[in-house]
DNA sequence: ATGTGTGAAACTGTTCACAGCA
DNA sequence: TGCTGTGAACAGTTTCACACAT
């Protein structure tokens, strides 16, 4: 089993293969109870030889000439990616984006709660958005200690994304998806995933301005 | 000049220089005209070697001992990135996700109008979304050759994404941004840049299980 | 003195190719 | 035979370090 840290971009495909896998699992009559690396590669769109590699990771699951079983591969997968627990997560930012998250049921599908939605607007606080209803920043930290709170979703505009930052910081969250189009500091011991809505569109106006030929990207 | 062509993650990056260039000509007095890699290195995040290398793709713009031009820098990204037209978007898909991105200001801000809405479900057709109304499918054609729509973004959800695929690639469109957590197969000349919020936060999920020290992505 | 541009080295991730197991 | 797991080759990026321009 490797003990090694897993590459960043191996990190990133798992969650594919995990999809694929429930996938077979769903439409999974007794013919899909095992795949070769080669049908997840064409499933995925990576190459054979990738999937080993990446799987390998994981330790040794697959059984040469055989290809590797669904059912366990989906659980191993599962465990990995930390899928069997729920996470509670902070919406930080009750805007359009914000309340479009919200309202995306891949996250709850996926074991994530919204336990809270915060916004720096007056206006907005006590208006009901979902199941919840909006509180100020100041109220953060208590509800991040009260429901555990282990992720923040940021959806605010670019000006306030820092200030938001540092009070979800602050609270003790360590796990941050960002979607505000802005460059965050925070301390080493923070993670933070970007999603950049426009850096991606722009990524593709360069593309189709610069490039005849696709290059697949994310 | 640079004539091989940039690799993808420094095109990645561009958007995030330009980002930071108009924050300094925007707050800018005369101590901003000028910037060093060591500067745009902390205004980003990146390595100052990094910055100098990624820069000199667009051509020789620095002036050793002074740094770069600030205004003449944020032209040329402006004008690599295709900044400078107006691109006309498709949004195929008008739940949640969609009409937030309708209103996502930052596109607008960016030059990317969106001239169309789709949906296969015909209880939405008619129904307004901003200043658009929503269409069934079958116009897209139309529409993009009309409107000369260059990009279709697409947010539909998973089920139902390959077959809008099949819709926007027929229409001629060759640039995708897809929201839809779904593999999709689109033939080599059409550019696909995939935005999947269910992988980002798994990828923060497994970040928050496995790693103790942070690795900024994204 | 300061800071760019870039060869060369280091590093990281992917593909190749095949030994070995079922 | 069919397919995994992996050493070795390869490819692509990033960092280092410094010659050189201002």
């Amino acid at each position: 089993m490797r003990r090694e840290r897993m590459p960043l971009p191996t990190a990133r495909r798992l969650p594919i293969y995990h999809r694929v896998l429930r996938g077979l699992e769903w439409s999974g009559q007794a013919a899909s109870s095992r795949v070769s690396s080669s049908l997840l590669a064409q499933l995925t769109g990576f190459t054979a030889a990738l999937v080993r590699r990446d799987l390998a990771h994981l330790g040794s699951f697959g059984t040469p000439g055989a290809g590797y079983a669904v059912p366990e591969l989906r659980r191993r997968l599962q465990a990995v990616l930390g899928l069997d627990r729920t996470w509670s997560v902070a919406l930080v930012g009750a805007g359009n984006l914000g309340r479009a998250l919200l309202g995306y049921r891949g996250f709850a599908e996926r074991g994530y709660r919204i336990a809270g939605v915060f916004d720096r607007d007056a206006a907005s606080h006590g208006r009901p958005v979902g199941e919840l209803v909006v509180r100020p920043m100041e109220d953060l930290p208590r509800v991040v200690r009260e429901q555990r709170i282990a992720i923040a979703v940021l959806a605010v505009p670019a000006a306030g994304a820092q200030d938001a930052t540092e009070v979800i910081v602050g609270a003790g969250v360590r796990g941050i998806l960002n979607f505000a189009p802005a460059r965050l500091r925070v301390p080493a011991d923070v993670h933070l995933v970007n999603v950049d809505l426009t850096i991606e569109m722009e990524m593709l106006a360069y593309l189709l301005t610069n490039m005849g030929q696709s290059a697949a990207s994310g």
